[in-house]
DNA sequence: TTGCTTATTTATCGAATGACAAATTAATTC
DNA sequence: GAATTAATTTGTCATTCGATAAATAAGCAA
């Protein structure tokens, strides 16, 4: 009934601080628990009652939801697609830099695991997320890689895109191994980005080169 | 009360039988709805009442452990590592052909939901399948391709591995993708395999090759 | 047929679940 | 300091959960 030792004393807090701490540790609940874990367990690590949960959110699914939105929604930069874009560098300089600091944003436990388990739950955020992946990510990265290699604009191809899906997938299982399965990772990450993105950038341009002349 | 239209005929297996029809209607069930769905549903997709699944498993938790082992232990071919070591042939043919027939087995629903499924209860199953994958494929991988450089023989560096796993994720990620996303991908798996391979195959020359003289 | 074995069902328990209504109490306003 | 507002708790309900015990019935042997 009391927490820890201290006395019963009960701090109300307003309402948008309230539910901006449901919030936050409601990610880090869930992240742990799972989405089937329980209200009640949530209420206990938020340090009130469960019924209060029910003052903010109609429903454990909305809470849910505001959890994604919290999570992937807003915490995609904006400034990560012009930094692909910037062609006073070289293009394999803009692909490290941007995957090190995407992945300072996505791999931590929290990032990992709603994802999962939001993907698992079959709830269409996660396509609407690769959606955003596809168009201002990898989509950008072949058109900067034709333009580098001195080719024709021209609409990435379906298997392009696909290509550049491995790598960013490869990197992406690198969090996977590392905050889900909590294997000790002994190579570091901008190491393993560095190797990625140079087998990329080696495939690419045989890739586009051969695709050129043909109609694929 | 009834199954459908039918009269309440019921039909008595043996308990071998009756306890492999469980374990494989199990695996779809809990790839489908997750493995905190309920003995009761699952009882009603298996045709019987819960209880007669506490004749054949002392707990859920045990009936779960059957489906790890049925999938992806019991799925594991022992060929593969033959393949891969079969220096005849070149190593990027040889890794085509794993790749293809090794995603024969783990690119379906259930393979890959009871995966990722059982990763995020963080049962130790998933860590002791990605040592297998790590000691019989990406380890003997590097070992081929230091032979058919014609480098001396020597044990793979962690980074090596690790720039394997990239290759290894990257593929799988294109799984992910398909199965449990969803997202229809317009880029056949043959075609996916050989990019991502002969990505690998040149990144990973110009990196046994600059690394060779060091001691990194 | 009779009787035995055992696969399967019926009935049930205690705990946990999401959600709601009403009571309480801290903070603010006048 | 009294009155008002709203944050929070208490109490509770109907379901659902994993699991067990006892009753039933299908198949086999004699």
């Amino acid at each position: 009934m009391e927490e820890s030792d201290e006395k019963p004393k009960r701090k109300r807090l307003s309402s948008g601080e309230r539910r901006e701490d449901f919030i936050t540790k409601a990610i880090d609940f869930f992240a742990d628990e799972g989405f089937e874990s329980s209200t009640r367990g949530l209420a206990r690590k938020l340090g009130v009652t469960q019924p209060l949960l029910y003052r903010y959110f109609p429903s454990k699914e909305d809470l849910i939801s505001e959890v994604y939105d919290a999570v992937y929604v807003n915490r995609w930069q904006t400034e990560w697609e012009g930094l692909l874009r910037d062609r006073s560098r070289p293009l394999s300089d803009r692909l490290n830099e941007f995957y090190n600091v995407y992945t300072d944003v996505i791999f931590n436990r929290q990032w990992m695991r709603i994802y999962l388990f939001s993907g698992l739950k079959g709830v269409d955020i996660n396509r609407r997320y690769m959606q955003l992946v596809r168009k201002r990510i990898l989509e950008p990265i072949l058109v900067e890689a034709r333009a580098e290699l001195g080719l024709p604009e021209a609409a990435p191809k379906d298997c392009e895109v696909e290509f550049a899906w491995v790598m960013h997938g490869g990197i992406f299982y690198y969090g996977v191994r590392d905050l889900i399965y909590e294997s000790t990772l002994e190579t570091q990450k901008e190491r393993v980005i560095a190797d990625a993105v140079a087998a990329f950038m080696a495939g690419l341009r045989i890739k586009l080169m051969r695709d050129q002349p043909t109609k694929d």
